[in-house]
DNA sequence: AGTTATAGTTATGTCGACAAAGATGGTATT
DNA sequence: AATACCATCTTTGTCGACATAACTATAACT
């Protein structure tokens, strides 16, 4: 029994990235699903009517089921008994929280992180960071590529810590709320100049293995960008 | 429209814990089994047979299906595809990181909730405490209905904070993962003094609004438990 | 006209049966 | 006797159909 690659890969996303095909079709429908989502295909609220997607999906109501099921664990979607499943709905609260947790998290993996990752690991992490910087000055606008490529920096110093909870906690889940919102307010995010410099001087500060600022520096990162995305919602609020 | 009650209750535990009877057959197939594998009714590591829980249960593998689905995203349960579920194993190094996460959020959440918190919530925090003592004399050796009562006083804290996401890791998450670690470290636990010591000197910096301090001693009061846990291990893996 | 009751429609919850993949045990061969 | 192969059996994955609860629209009544 050959064929059942399990993505030890050294750099992939967790779970629900890759892998389009591979695994049951409850699994593929996650997938599918989560990608929606995420991109904004299906709306915030909307409601998701389970004969219409496993119609769409190719596929019975069964597996289409389980996978809202997974996905309501993941707080992607929304279930109420003998009401169906809805989107998610981001409104301010919720994204104020989920950056709120998400520094205290990504602090605490950058702590550990200093005093864990090798020295090869902080090597590809600061070439990532310089990938990033040719792929901002080549493509002066879009955008979107960074943040998804920010967000392949924070999981990177996730793994780092070797906290496979923390992982799953940052990887998985919050992390998919997180496009979500990136989704979101993509459009007019002109943030990446100074998000570069601060990855930057985190990596430094790993690279001194000194966890406290680089916990700080962390810190700092995420309460920038949640001040950033805050603007952002109060200019769409004020628009509607 | 009526009738269908949301559990607003003020003091109830999230999702699982109570509620036996309500809501779709998967729902409560996924509470009996929760309950089951944090007791310990169902071994660690032990293959879960669709067929055999649905006819247990009384219900078709449909909703038995869905269960497992949920949890696993509650990490509760371990699934790889055309092989069934196992219940998760929790080792020393699984217990480590939980321990280390905790650390972190429930620290956060002590800070917050020293700000977030109403006069009348610390005070019912102290008498929840009260009560605890008296239980604790009454019956010197039943430790378990202290645990349980530990888990309460931290959700309590939780709640506390405000913060929704917060909640729901801590509560519904976390929350059964250390519950099943109590039961499996009970036996020969005597922690129950220095822990309510420490619990009444957390609620005297929330009432003096002190969050410092109160992060400082929910880390602390967490380190020590993840001690005691971690010596009881060690006996463990000796006897073993 | 507004509200309530009721019938009809739609969508969710559940079950049983079939198909395919995995595990098991026995037999034959070296 | 040990190993490899094959048949069988078990278990998971999937589908279609039925029951029940929620939603909707129409109509009757105040």
């Amino acid at each position: 029994m050959l064929g059942f690659v399990h993505f030890v890969d050294n750099r992939s996303f967790p779970v629900l990235i890759s892998q389009p095909q591979q695994g049951t079709l409850a699994d593929l429908a996650t997938h599918k699903l989560a990608q929606s989502i995420v991109t904004g295909e299906l709306a915030q609220g909307q409601k998701l009517n389970e004969a219409e997607l496993a119609e769409r999906f190719g596929m019975g109501r069964g597996p289409l089921r389980e996978a809202l099921r997974h996905l309501e664990g993941m707080r992607l979607v929304k279930r109420t008994p003998n009401a169906g499943a809805r989107v998610v709905i981001l409104d301010r609260k919720t994204l104020s929280d989920l950056y709120a947790v998400r520094e205290a998290l990504e602090g605490m993996a950058c702590r550990i992180a200093a005093s864990q990752m090798s020295d090869e690991d902080i090597a590809q992490l600061a070439a990532l960071l310089d990938r990033h910087e040719t792929q901002i000055e080549k493509q002066g606008g879009k955008v979107y590529a960074q943040s998804e490529g920010d967000l392949d920096f924070h999981y990177q110093i996730a793994r780092g810590s070797r906290n496979q909870m923390l992982m799953d906690l940052l990887g998985s889940e919050q992390y998919q709320l997180l496009r979500m919102c990136r989704y979101r307010t993509s459009r007019n995010a002109q943030r990446t100049k100074p998000a570069l410099s601060q990855h930057r001087q985190i990596v430094e500060a790993l690279a001194n293995r000194d966890g406290e600022l680089a916990e700080l520096l962390m810190r700092r990162h995420i309460q920038g960008a949640w001040r950033s995305i805050s603007e952002m919602i109060d200019k769409e609020e004020r628009a509607a």
